[in-house]
DNA sequence: GTTGAGCGTT
């Protein structure tokens, strides 16, 4: 969705790709054109944005048309404060300008040794490299937390509803303890030999799951909703 | 309405 492409990127065979990054969410490739313009040439503009909210991430691609330019556009953008946010400008890693290394990742960067990594030590490069990695993977955006802490939910959700109702074990043994439980403080047996006045069990703990048809036609009884939601009476100045 | 390391499409 280029700014300048009509409709996609234009055909252009050398451009070097900018990304700048630090800029505020609100930065558009409108407010970033002139800026990159007035530096060099530029070809186009794109900015990356959520599928699912539609906006920005926080930094955009800046193609331009010479290296010359675009590294000048890098030094001299590189920090600029825009809406109250220094951009950083980068050359990108991927775009046509690095081909060679879109083919096959980066090549020409390190001889790559063939031979064993017996004899060196990457356990060093390692470390370095797992700490960077975590410091920027980090942290993200809000958009990933929040996804992954409902699909969490939902999974855990889904599990626990599952596990209620297939375990034989605990069946059976919730049915004995709930079998002899009952009959060891049964309420009726206790207020008639016991003390009647003194156990109101029945009113203390009213059973949620059972339900009557008589006594849910009781509580549907029009009495608490009679006033309230009749709308005849719902005329407090008319 | 928020946030802040990174790498791209209709």
């Amino acid at each position: 969705m280029s700014r300048f492409g009509r409709s996609g990127p234009p055909p252009i065979r050398d451009t070097y790709s900018l990304l700048v990054l630090n800029i505020t969410f609100r930065t558009t490739a409108d407010d970033l054109f002139p800026l990159f313009d007035k530096y060099g040439e530029v070809v186009d503009i794109y900015i990356p944005r959520d599928r699912r909210t539609g906006d920005s991430r926080g930094f955009a691609f800046v193609r331009y048309k010479y290296e010359d330019e675009a590294q000048k556009a890098v030094d001299r953008l590189d920090g600029r404060l825009v809406d109250g946010r220094e951009m950083m400008v980068q050359f990108a890693k991927y775009g046509p300008n690095a081909e060679r290394i879109q083919k096959g990742r980066i090549m020409e960067t390190v001889p790559k040794p063939r031979g064993r990594s017996r004899s060196r030590s990457p356990r060093r490069g390692y470390r370095d490299d797992h700490r960077g990695r975590d410091s920027r993977r980090r942290s993200r955006s809000r958009s990933g937390d929040r996804y992954g802490r409902d699909r969490y939910r939902e999974r855990d959700h889904h599990r626990r509803s599952r596990s209620r109702s297939a375990s034989p074990d605990d069946y059976k043994r919730r049915g004995r303890d709930r079998k002899g439980g009952r009959d060891s403080l049964s309420p009726a047996r206790r207020s008639t030999s016991r003390s009647p006045l003194k156990t109101p069990p029945p009113r203390k703990t009213p059973p949620p799951r059972e339900g009557s048809p008589a006594r849910r036609n009781d509580d549907r009884s029009p009495v608490g909703r009679n006033d309230d939601r009749s709308p005849g009476s719902r005329s407090p100045s008319t």
